[in-house]
DNA sequence: ACATACGGGACGGCCCGTTAGT
DNA sequence: ACTAACGGGCCGTCCCGTATGT
């Protein structure tokens, strides 16, 4: 098909890229299909690998499992949630930016239709396997541990009221957004989640001074 | 073979109970391992019943969790958030006591350690299959009226503010209390539920005129 | 190819045919290959059965092997070798009986090329797996007790030297057939074992009076 | 790349000392597992090279198998059996030495545990592969003429009895001792091996003069 | 209404071997 | 001489569903 035929090296021998190839295909098997209802199979036929380059890399199922958690949906969070927050005065117009973000970006259709890797593999494996527990568990606390610094720093700046704990707020703001995650996911609909974090929105004007 | 015939009750030949019987038991595996994770065989054991006695009730698999959902989920919802606010005339204080019988009941384990059987079905089944949608989206709808309901009681009662949008208001309360308990379940603890819906008490509170 | 066609119930639904056909292909798999090479799918292609059938009446390999012992071997020992010994007055003469028989049989063939199933599967896996080292050790011991047995009755009709062990003839006796069988085994020769058991003619003849 | 090219010992670049490092490590694995049972990945782990390093001294498993009878088995026969009988002048006596030492050195434990190795793989393998049984019966065929050598000598010193055919008695003697270590092996105790091999003295007896 | 035997198709994992590279 | 990425086949098991019988 290629007209520049035959020199490009077939296989680029390039283990790195490799790994993260097959890190990227079980991230979107498992987002699409939960962790259970990812079939390793498929993850091959995305990547190209057989059998025996994916267990190369990858002992077992499960430890392919814990290597998306670690390292490719922590780094979303990252990016997502914390990135944003990191340098913002005044934290509540940053989440209500990141949520707002959320409705526009193309990426709102996926996270609508499939919901938060982070929240659905919590809800799928938390009760079954404390392998992944441990390392969900991790990445929410790092979250929390965002949420809670902006808040903070929020109060310093006069734009959070000072007599809340930012630490039960950081919980609740926390399960509130993957409620309305869930709420939208449920409908299949933009408008339930437009919805929903309006009155996220109205609890987030609540904490203001 | 044998010539005496039927008023021999050979077991307890009740095909509704058995019934009853495969349901609650698949609802028992759904809620401890979803619906992908529940396997047939295990409700066969724990009815004690084989592949002909289900398949006589159910046509296959899928005919079952639309089943658990129509009428175990459902009524337990209608059991659980429904009936304790059909005549209250302080929802907000309703909700609140559901939330602290969450804490105290001895189902609160299960709850905390399982999450709640409507939502995990939700997040996990309604992008995968559009009849599991539907059906559990109704469920979430009965919910939410009796939430709009209560809501709109409330502010003929004075206890509620009357300038809020109580159809938006309902919608982040499920989304709300979902994620409370999607909190408490990922860190399997307790005290993350009562930090989190303590969050949920303040946003009710916000509600009061 | 039979001209009577389609009334012949197709397939017999005899399970415990079925279970025989089933014993009996793994216990010619296992001859041949030992148990850890025996793969399930010659088994099921030997007996026309799937996977799921198989599964049915064994819950995994090492079930079957276990029954293979169990139900195949232990019989095969018994017609093979306690049979003969039981009414028969001059023991070492019965032994040397059968011993030839062995060469002259159609099954020699068998015996000589592959081996006894018994010992085969002994020395492969008693070390492995505890529960094949019981069952196959406690065949070893009944035919260990119908050698005895055989030697009492024979010292008592004075065909046998009086003044000998019988328990640490018996064991010996065992190892030598054992030894012999597989000496014909390694040269894929009968006359290796003509040699050999020549030879365990010669012990035999030391233990008359 | 690096233009320094040869004279640091990389690691230590000894190609013969790792061959002789993967001969006992495969030989140990045979062993354990026998020669189907031995994975080629365990002696990787076992020696610390990778694939590529085996493969280079090794063209496949089956030539690796070939190596160990020829190389490592073989050697093991001499030493624990040619040697002691060499300059011998009572064979017989020499032979139940060899037996007690059996019962005696630490090495006996593996051996009752574990087997002999040269009758092991001699079951598992002369049925299946030609190859295993040329060289195996190679190995068999020194140690008879060994056994030959010794007995025609102890038949000059008179210490055997000079009218036994000396070819049947060491195929016999052969047999009988592969036939005790199984007998060990079956049961798994020493007591087994003391028992038959007692019964193995009384034939030994029988031959002197 | 229910039991039992069986079909059939994946799925996860194992394992021998090859090849590009150093 | 040796490393490490990867190919590819197949094995044991799992599991949904059907068919036959009672």
């Amino acid at each position: 098909m290629s007209p520049i035929p035959s020199d490009e090296p077939r296989s680029e021998r390039n283990p790195e890229a490799t790994r993260q190839r097959i890190l990227l295909a079980a991230f979107e098997e498992i987002h699409r299909k939960g962790y259970q209802g990812m079939r390793v199979d498929d993850v091959l036929r995305a990547t190209g690998l057989t059998k025996g380059g994916l267990y190369h890399h990858f002992s077992n199922k499960k430890a392919l499992g814990y290597a998306v958690v670690e390292q490719v949906i922590a780094g979303m969070i990252d990016r997502f949630w914390l990135e944003p927050l990191r340098d913002a005065e005044d934290p509540l117009a940053a989440i209500q930016g990141i949520l707002r973000h959320l409705l526009e970006a193309e990426l709102a259709q996926e996270m609508i239709e499939l919901g938060c890797p982070l929240n659905n593999l919590a809800q799928e494996m938390s009760p079954l396997d404390e392998g992944f527990r441990r390392r969900l568990d991790r990445v929410f606390q790092q979250w929390h541990q965002g949420l809670v610094d902006a808040l903070e720093a929020g109060k310093r700046a006069g734009k959070v009221r000072s007599d809340i704990d930012s630490q039960r707020t950081a919980t609740f703001v926390q399960g509130a957004i993957e409620g309305c995650i869930g709420m939208a996911k449920n409908a299949q609909t933009k408008e339930r989640f437009a919805t929903c974090s309006a009155g996220l929105g109205d609890y987030l004007q609540s904490l203001r001074p």
